[in-house]
DNA sequence: TATGAATGAGGGTTCATTCAT
DNA sequence: GATGAATGAACCCTCATTCAT
């Protein structure tokens, strides 16, 4: 194959290719701001191709969607379930999984746009809604009821607790994607966010130990 | 008030008209998808018109930012300084006015905005950063300071509780303006999103509180 | 005003200008053929100036049949209703004035139009149907109605009919934008079309004499 | 037939099956709207096989008319040399032989298709005129000539009639791949439509005889 | 021969911006 | 100042055509 050769016929890995290239533009840009010819180019491929795979720039997003952000949650999912140790030390261990699985990775720079482009996608607001939030939600309801059975917790509301729990997480991907990148916007403490974010989860499962 | 005269202050309000209808359609459907006719129609002018007062589309956006977000912050320092009950309450109170000031208002939508548009306006994000952020963390590390010095805080690191402490308004900030909207997003306790707000401070502290 | 004037305002007359063009382009390449920018062109216009009067590319199109077709058949309705004479007279003149108004008019190559591009645009050929082929027939197929009750005529199915007595008419059209424009297409007889028609009827009307 | 020998035969057949499909995807949806990889998939074979046969997709379309259309003529022609009854009943048969052979066939629809696409392919609207058209003519012109001859009919102007005699049945192919399809367009009569034309054609034919 | 992945020019449509009135 | 008709660059998407396999 000599280097004269246009392109490269690549069927079967192509669309993983012009996800991966779409990703990173969109989480770089933005939707409405990356064009599908940033997209191409950025696979290797002319601005054509793409549609040979996804029939418009709008299925390429909520495919990039679906590949990213349903997997990562199930691993959790089954570390909750054959886990024996602590609650609080399984909750220590969501944070960490979470952050490196999510967090610190392009996957999570998709998280914030889709939050970022709600008002735009509604339809896929929904979607990652219910396959993304709800269940981790939920996740994290189970341990905390059994930590409250457990006597390890005292009696908190749950959902609200949930809510509270799960805030620096979204946060911190919100953070990590938007002022983290100016001047003065990554603190020194920020320099590990994964540390921050087992700071304020023990400081919150303080406030979960019984009174006595 | 003569009808030349009303047509005289017309002209100096104008900008402002048009930075208040800026800001509603901004928050509304982000900066990319807001047609200049939009905020034109909106503000009961004609499509030319903001033309006349600002040199395009991103400098409007730029001045809705200056406009509508320094003027909160000093109301809550002002608060501050004069406060004379418990750190705890102060917390408490701050939240609450903070809610009512900016979480409630579109002026949070902008800032949930911002953050959706920092790659697209990093300068504007800078700005954001130094004359938002900065003080308001600022504000909280002085009364977390103050807490512990006098006791009814034990010693905790001041930067990260503070980005924890904070963590929660901007969660709640993003939350209200992106998946809010969805089917399920706004659940029963969020009917009162200051409820959640206070009853997470609450959790945090009584992780502040000195173990005994 | 100045030559350098890059446009001229004219907000009453483009639309008229637009589709005035519209029609010529139409008729000269047929629908899909015809870019917006060859209409925009030909109207004295850039390419983004049909949108400012017409949603899309159909919408123009429909709005040049609309304004060409449909007043034609009025006055040929207005004719039949004050036309005291023969029968065979009436339908004469029908012919003259239908070849004046619509067959020798660039109106008469949208038609032909029309029939060329049902396949792509049902809803149009719908209502071009019911707006004037419809009509048209029920107009001869009174005159044919009452030429029989006079006597003038003797009995004939009156549906078939009609249709024999439009066919040239349409098939003239349908000539004069297709194969007449081949070496040869137009045959001496046909330089007056006009009088083809009317020899035709003629050859017709001798058919509908009452046998002895 | 060993397998082999299928597929030896095969190749012989290809371009022939292309164009069988190219007729039905041109008639069934105009030039322009239709794809190559509709007229690919529909002979059975991908994209590419097609240039393998022809340059591209103008020269597809000017095939599929050189080779449809010549030899319906040739059976009309040879039918009228051997006919020894009368000129009308000559002209009778002559119809309804015309609508078996074409009329009611994609023939039909690629006349009329042709007639539709004059302006973008004036070559081979020149084409179909020399070898279908003008062919068609003359043959009518004889008939008619010797039924002048022979009394009976009357003295008419040739070339007008000839025209008059047929327009009726290009005005059906018009009709039948247009107007038939909206609704209404079809009419009771039409439920027949070669009925229709032997109607007209007794019409006309009732023109032609001599007067007493 | 045949395939079908890839190309890339082309065209419809949008909308920030301009400027004669 | 204000208007709003007009501009024209930009972008999404299509599909005839190519060519490595």
């Amino acid at each position: 194959m000599t280097n004269a050769t246009r392109w490269q016929r690549k069927k079967d890995v192509r669309p993983g290719e012009i996800l991966d290239a779409a990703l990173t533009q969109f989480v770089e840009k933005g939707f409405r701001a990356t064009k599908l010819e940033d997209i191409a180019r950025a696979a290797g491929v002319t601005k054509g191709t793409p549609y040979l795979y996804f029939a418009n720039k709008e299925e390429i997003f909520k495919a990039v969607v679906r590949e990213t952000q349903v997997a990562n949650l199930s691993k959790l999912q089954a570390m909750s379930q054959q886990y024996d140790g602590s609650s609080r030390e399984l909750l220590r261990a969501f944070v960490e999984q979470w952050w490196q699985q999510v967090g610190a990775t392009p996957s999570g720079g998709l998280c914030k746009l889709i939050m970022a482009e709600t008002a735009n996608f509604p339809e896929l607001a929904q979607f990652y809604f219910n396959e993304v939030i709800l269940p981790a939600r939920q996740m994290v309801a189970q341990v905390l009821e059994r930590g409250i059975a457990q006597g390890e917790f005292r009696a908190v509301p749950i959902d609200t607790t949930v809510e509270t729990l799960l805030a620096p997480l979204i946060h911190q991907l919100i953070w990590t994607h938007s002022f983290a990148t100016v001047q003065g916007g990554r603190s020194a403490a920020e320099n590990d966010p994964c540390r921050v974010l087992l700071d304020g989860l023990d400081l919150m499962l303080n406030g979960l130990l019984p009174r006595d």
